[in-house]
DNA sequence: GACACTATCCGAAACGTTTTGGATCGCCCA
DNA sequence: TGGGCGATCCAAAACGTTTCGGATAGTGTC
């Protein structure tokens, strides 16, 4: 069907090897054989086949990502952002983006043997760690080139290269400000443990409240996976376990629609009667109603980054710094409503 | 260095043909002989190498979609939603997805020939149609499996495969709307002729004009690239050239935040002084302040029958409906403003 | 006239599969 | 006892490239 070495080689009367090293520009063929040779393939329209040239070379120029399905619309910018970023990046590196969408857990692992171990990628790019993660035991194990968009939860070692925020920074801040604008009783909305950068958030909420010689309310604290809807939930439980709540900080932007959302449906207004912030400041943060205060993370960068950093190592010329942890920023906006009185 | 059929037949003493279909479950194998190989590949680790295998069977189960680079954040949703459903659907047929990003234009088109013409892939979708789409040209004339998410401008044939709303009927329903509130000085912001759907979309706002008995003023008419800035300086164009404008229609939702943008800018109240309306109803426009009316385009979905479609293309079993167009639905939101007196 | 050297070309192997078309062996039946 | 048949196995070719290690012929040198 298609044009290949040997039906040029036919064409011009050369061999395949001579035609292989014409095109690729070896200097070991006649100048005039190669124009002969060129111009055939042109008008033949030649393409090289890539699997042939893949399987042949053991190279794929392709990194992979698997990232969870996304069934809603909204559901998960981060994703998205990070998506856009690493596809960018790649096609400066002139490689290609293998993307395959899974569940975590076993169906996710299958994904990764079946796409790692099969050969079909030169690097992959994890994201959104998990305690303990099985995704980077396999990828150690076999030694196959990754980085990963987050590190190992706090007590663990993160003995792989990765580009995450300061989770703790970030939320420590996020908390800060809330009590600089007067609340004492904040909320807050954590995701599973088994979510790596669980820990971390959690540590920035306690460390705030310890520096401002705050006790911590341990039933201050709810779960919620990182949807909307989990959101919504973790802070219904919030508000009505303790009423008294006048903020409630969201570990991901997701939650903390939902968290105003719960604020609204329950009368109160968002921002004048509880404070809500959140984390990520994905582009919809921005647009909400009201503006979401949030930390700022800039995932699109850290896909771009994470993308070189890979390339790097695929070539075997990992770059000095392959542990990076970003300074995440506060980006205050109506959701935080006012300075209180008092 | 990886595990191949070849060293599992050296392990166990049969030949590679045994081992192959061994493992691939053909009944001339010795059920017992069948167990041994099972369990050498699982001890060993074995996973089959995709690009052999593509290779040999000259399939890859990959489709692929180049989208235009995306720079900033809240550039596009357009794609990211499209993609998103792409990528379900694919998941659930056992394809993988092959991305690229390129900006439109040869460089679009070499990174066609190279991922088509080399076999990376199956399939192809075709997003954004341009106006004779040479994408199109070339999958059409090697015969190359795709689908488009949109169609031909209205002069030309769109034959083939493709799912597309009704952006004639979409931008009329919005234009009558704002006509029912009272508006009659409406601007239009177009997209480049070279976008297929422009004449489509400029046919809609006409029609709408013409069933009114209103005239249609080409002044009240502009154009902007699809981005937010394009929709900022186009609303601008109008809004000083024709301050007479109470109403305008972007068409698409991201120059209707820009229209919104420089509605604002010279201290006029969206919705109040200057309706706005979209089309596409990407996420944001729901969160936009004020929320923007717009026409809603079920972009995910058309992902994901975009790619059932193509799935079927490629298996030879083409579904009877290879042509849809898709009713658009108008969305009333804050952007709207309120019914005019009079 | 033999040797070396260069310029130009090519055969064969390899990458890891799948498939085609047998080969071998034991058994049954006429 | 030989022919046929089923069960089990395998060698070789093919997919399209690249690369390794020559082969061939022409030219120049001593």
């Amino acid at each position: 069907m298609s044009v290949t070495l040997k039906r040029i080689a036919k064409e011009c009367g050369y061999s395949v090897t001579t035609v292989s090293r014409a095109l690729a520009g070896y200097d070991d063929v006649n100048e005039t054989t190669r124009q002969r040779i060129l111009e055939v393939a042109h008008n033949l329209g030649y393409q090289p086949n890539l699997v042939a040239r893949q399987l042949q070379g053991q190279r794929t120029f392709t990194i992979g990502i698997i990232t969870p399905p996304q069934i809603h619309h909204h559901e998960d910018d981060f994703f998205s952002l990070l998506i856009k970023g690493v596809n960018y990046a790649a096609a400066q590196y002139h490689y290609d983006l293998l993307i395959s969408s899974r569940f975590p857990g076993t169906e996710e692992m299958d994904t990764y043997r079946r796409i790692v171990g099969g050969n079909r990628v030169d690097g992959m790019i994890v994201a959104r760690t998990y305690q303990d993660d099985p995704r980077i035991t396999y990828l150690q194990s076999i030694e196959h080139p990754f980085v990963v968009a987050g590190r190992s939860a706090p007590d663990l070692p993160s003995d792989f290269p990765y580009i995450d925020a300061d989770s703790r920074v970030g939320v420590q801040m996020l908390v800060r400000h809330f009590i600089h604008y007067g609340h004492r009783h904040i909320g807050l909305i954590l995701p599973p443990e088994s979510v790596a950068f669980t820990a971390y958030r959690h540590a920035g909420y306690r460390y705030a409240f310890q520096d401002a010689g705050l006790t911590y309310h341990p039933e201050y604290v709810a779960t919620g996976d990182l949807g909307e809807a989990g959101g919504y939930e973790a802070a219904c439980t919030l508000l009505d376990r303790t009423p008294e709540l006048t903020a409630i900080v969201a570990c991901n932007d997701l939650m903390a629609f939902g968290a105003m959302a719960a604020v609204h449906a329950r009368g109160r207004r968002i921002g004048e009667d509880v404070a809500v912030g959140g984390f990520d400041d994905i582009p919809a943060a921005q647009h909400a109603m009201p503006p979401l205060t949030t930390v700022r993370q800039p995932i699109y960068e850290i896909g771009e980054r994470l993308t070189e950093m890979l390339v790097r190592i695929i070539a075997d010329e990992p770059p000095a710094e392959t542990q990076i942890l970003i300074e995440p920023a506060l980006i205050v906006r109506a959701s935080s409503g006012q300075p209180r009185p008092q």
